[in-house]
DNA sequence: ATATCTGCAAAGACTTTGCATGAGA
DNA sequence: TCTCATGCAAAGTCTTTGCAGATAT
């Protein structure tokens, strides 16, 4: 991993590229499920033991705010993160997924298969609200709602 | 309001149409906003002094298990509810407005605007969708994540 | 009459905060 | 060195659960 990458970034921000965030950002890397702030903390334990909860909370917000990670909820009464279009390693970025999700058993589908046409009206999409706005959109998404196949 | 039709949803789930649950139903009819569920005791509270704020995840839970609200979340810790597309009075339902959310300070900007061809575009997919993972679709949300005028 | 619903209190789950210690520039 | 970051414990929120009493059909 390119630290010399991360530390500008953290130094750009005024803060330090310090060694739990080191780990929790190669944790995010390896990993391009959704994770929770504490399937983090487990698995950053398992390499960095002294690693604590508070930490991955206070790391993750932050990379929130560098715009590192998105936040995500699925209606779960916890959030999980992801990191952000355009962050992480090759083509190892498998973003602009997005879910379907049963609002009976609260189920979760992923969905990836983006036609063009679907990707060049998102594309359309964020032009046009980022002028309205003024906003400038880095990531979106999308989460259909109804019954899966079976509790329909 | 139509109790009877009420009346008849919920006897179809196995449950009784009671005072609190036509309450909280008349709350969320009038109120056409994101709620939360303290948004919604609180205001019920005054023209129903008994309801518990229990009573009120209890139904909202249920609701939405009847199609009836929708959960959303912005990512501040808690949910808000509103109405699922078609459910309200004559024009009252204004739905599928989208969010964009700005990642530093977490200000809320709600975007109503489809053009026509985003919301044949998203029929589309919706169509496809429900017929790939067998799905029976009922609302979809939206989420633009990016930085406010302010905060970039 | 009887199964469901309600409200209260308590518990549970996730997240944030305070503070002294420790680490990075 | 001096500021920022960390970890622990405690507190704070939102939400769920247990249970006796109340309510709807």
């Amino acid at each position: 991993m390119q630290c010399q990458h991360w530390k500008k970034k953290f130094m750009g921000w005024g803060c330090r590229f310090t060694q739990p965030r080191q780990f929790i950002i190669d944790m995010l890397l390896k990993s391009n499920k959704h994770l929770t702030a504490e399937d983090i903390y487990i698995e950053v334990h398992k390499s960095y033991p002294n690693i604590g909860l508070t930490t991955v909370y206070r790391t993750l917000e932050l990379l929130e705010k560098m715009g590192i990670v998105h936040r995500l909820d699925f209606g779960e009464g916890k959030s999980r993160y992801e990191l952000s279009d355009g962050i992480g390693i090759e083509n190892k970025t498998v973003h602009h997924h997005h879910h379907l999700i049963c609002t009976n058993c609260r189920k979760i589908i992923n969905y990836t298969d983006f036609s063009e046409q679907e990707i060049k009206l998102m594309k359309e999409i964020e032009a046009e609200l980022s002028k309205k706005y003024n906003f400038k959109i880095t990531a979106h998404q999308i989460y259909f709602y109804g019954l899966c196949a079976k509790c329909k």
